[in-house]
DNA sequence: CCCCGATGTATCGTCCCGATACATCGACCG
DNA sequence: CGGTCGATGTATCGGGACGATACATCGGGG
């Protein structure tokens, strides 16, 4: 169930270019936030099982191939492959996109690549799940809270400043999706597959370093 | 390699106290971070594994027993189980929680644990766990930074603003790692001194009182 | 009396990850 | 010309983690 996570990534990116795995690990790296790339073991795998599924194609070369059974240890000729999404795929990217409830933010990771495709999703999908998500998270948040608030005395210093350190990131996060939301309200930015840059909408960007 | 993080976690609690289950996954999931509960399913298996390594003891009665072959669906009798540690796993313990190499803080979930036993480390090796996971962190962080300036033109409004909150939280995370780092400079905290690993006979090991 | 929620133990299928192996290719160097 | 080095690229394996699920006991309240 959770697992979709990968697949879901995949799919947006193999929508916007047919890609090797080598390339689409790059990506998905920027994709899930930068931290937390995606190692190989997990990126085959997943192929294979949307392939299995029909959602996507491969360039792959005939392999099915007898190969007698004299074959030295010949480890199997290894070829590029390109993997190219489906018509099921894109069905299946569209309905993953357009949804709204809380299997859409519940589980940060799933969030995360919602944000990453967000302009393939329509304007009101996206703010349910930006409310949706702050919800979930101010509700970690509080359960921090009364759990530290708890705990306070019973803890050492050390275990206390990481749950403290904890709560003062959940807490940024709620802080940081609210931004987000109300940036979304004043101008609902552009449309699904409105991959343009530029030219309509308020650019209230703030380019600012630290 | 990686997966001591759960069997270090729960050393340092049974070196507390002996406990069942349930409530070890309680306290775990404090110790943990707040966030991150462990799921029975990681749980159970792990106690095996150290019941097998000799690590912890049970004081499970014998099941072994023949149980007549007329018994019902009975699908075995659970009892409460209560986990106890042993001499070998409180030097594995100690062991473990004496290293102050990168295995000791890579490992974000690790440095953790590492943090959470901090009472049971020495000052010295606190101080270069702390420091070393800022270097690892500072890393992780301008990893992030030249990435996002790397693909600050080709990204969308929304993977930015994901990049860019995360890069945030690293650099709060390397502040707060700092604010440790002084305040363990100013002011050691209690704990057993320096190591005396050359020294064969440590006096004696106060029992650790919370 | 019965059900409910807390306490408690345990496993299964599926997924993920780190490690590892294998393979091709362009570039730079002696 | 040969060597090898780093980037590109495909693939698997063992073991651990997790969500779901089942089973089980017990105190208290309707």
């Amino acid at each position: 169930m959770g697992g979709d996570v990968l697949e879901f990534a995949i799919l947006g990116l193999l929508q916007q270019a047919p890609m090797h795995g080598y390339e689409l690990r790059k990506r998905l790296a920027e994709v899930l936030g930068g931290l937390r790339s995606i190692s190989y073991g997990s990126l085959y795998p997943a192929l294979k099982r949307l392939h299995a599924a029909g959602l996507v194609t491969t360039d792959e070369p005939d392999r099915g191939a007898p190969l007698p059974a004299d074959a030295p240890p010949l480890t199997g000729r290894r070829g590029k492959v390109v993997y190219t999404i489906t018509a099921e795929g894109k069905e299946r990217f569209a309905e993953l996109v357009s949804q709204a409830g809380p299997e859409a933010y519940d589980d940060g990771r799933l969030f995360g690549v919602h944000l990453a495709f967000f302009r393939h999703t329509a304007a009101d999908v996206r703010l349910r799940i930006l409310e949706g998500r702050r919800r979930t998270v101010e509700r970690q948040r509080d359960g921090l809270r009364s759990s530290l608030a708890r705990t306070r005395e019973r803890l050492d210093r050390y275990t206390l400043e990481l749950q403290r350190h904890g709560l003062d990131s959940v807490d940024r996060e709620v802080r940081w999706l609210s931004e987000l939301i109300d940036s979304e309200r004043r101008s609902p930015g552009p449309g699904q597959d409105a991959a343009d840059r530029g030219g309509s909408g308020p650019p209230d960007h703030a380019p600012e370093q630290d």
